[in-house]
DNA sequence: CACCCCACCTGCGTGC
DNA sequence: TGCACGCAGGTGGGGT
């Protein structure tokens, strides 16, 4: 689900509510997540800590704890993070509970269990982090490094921008929204997109990213912010999920196929093939 | 290495 | 009504 703006709004909506707050206790849930630290370490680490920074890397998100701990989370498909009053009745698939000093809990929930939470102690590197690729607001980030990295690349561009060893946080929501944006076919080699293509990918990228992130994200079945408020940026999607309807630029019906086991939408008239 | 496919899970909508 | 199937914002391991 979250891609990087739904992981960006959750950390803003959090950040202000959660600095300087201490966590007083920790509940785990049964069934474990797909990477998941054991109950102990969350005990042994968690627990009498204050929360100083909250961190958004990709589609991670990093409590940086008093002490120098780390709490990683990863929302995969389905996890939300909910801040509510203490008590609150439980939830169904709430994975990891942070009791709050003031009042407050932090609930992770996540149906799939694709989410990972992991506890890092001092001077250990969340290793995961060690495979996110750049930020794309990021001033490293220009069309020449794009067309550099994608140099030689046979696959495809949608792939390509989806591969957060690259470019971090773009998943495949915001994928076929760049990529129709850009007017470029999804199935173009990323090899041979020209810096032009390059400049304009970047520009829509932020310019995409950055709406998404101002209306809140987009809910499209699960997301949730921090408050349990759907995104509103489903309503300007163009192409995801729009199978069949026709193309707001050309009329044309749009079309799906499949890349990689995922869904591709796109218009075939505004999106030729190179 | 680059690339592809599949596994990991649960729930929901569709069509028979 | 019930059941089978396909599909869903992500990642990572293993095979080619």
């Amino acid at each position: 689900m979250p891609e990087l703006p739904e992981v960006e709004v959750i950390l803003r909506g959090l950040a202000p509510r959660l600095q300087n707050r201490r966590i007083l206790a920790v509940a785990v849930g049964e069934k474990r997540l797909r990477q998941e630290s054991s109950p102990g370490e969350f005990g042994r680490w968690l627990p009498g800590r204050n929360i100083l920074e909250l961190e958004r890397r990709g589609k991670y998100l990093l409590f940086h704890l008093e002490g120098k701990v780390i709490l990683l989370l990863h929302l995969g498909m389905t996890g939300r993070l909910l801040l509510q009053p203490t008590p609150s009745p439980a939830l169904p698939h709430a994975h990891l509970l942070l009791q709050l000093e003031g009042g407050l809990q932090l609930v992770f929930q996540d149906v799939r269990r694709f989410g990972q939470a992991l506890v890092f102690p001092p001077g250990v590197a969340p290793a995961p982090l060690s495979q996110v690729g750049r930020e794309p607001f990021s001033r490293q980030v220009t069309p020449q490094w794009l067309s550099q990295e994608a140099r030689a690349r046979s696959r495809a561009v949608k792939n390509f921008l989806m591969d957060g060893r690259v470019l971090a946080g773009i998943g495949n929501i915001y994928a076929n929204e760049i990529l129709f944006a850009a007017r470029l076919h999804p199935a173009t080699p990323a090899g041979d997109l020209s810096v032009e293509d390059w400049t304009r990918v970047l520009k829509e990228t932020r310019r995409i990213l950055k709406a998404a992130i101002a209306k809140g994200g987009t809910t499209v079945s699960d997301y949730l912010n921090s408050q349990g408020e759907t995104g509103l940026f489903q309503l300007e999607l163009l192409v995801y999920g729009r199978e069949g309807e026709p193309c707001k630029t050309c009329g044309q019906p749009l079309v799906r196929m499949a890349q990689g086991g995922r869904s591709t939408f796109f218009c075939p008239r505004c999106q030729k093939e190179k």
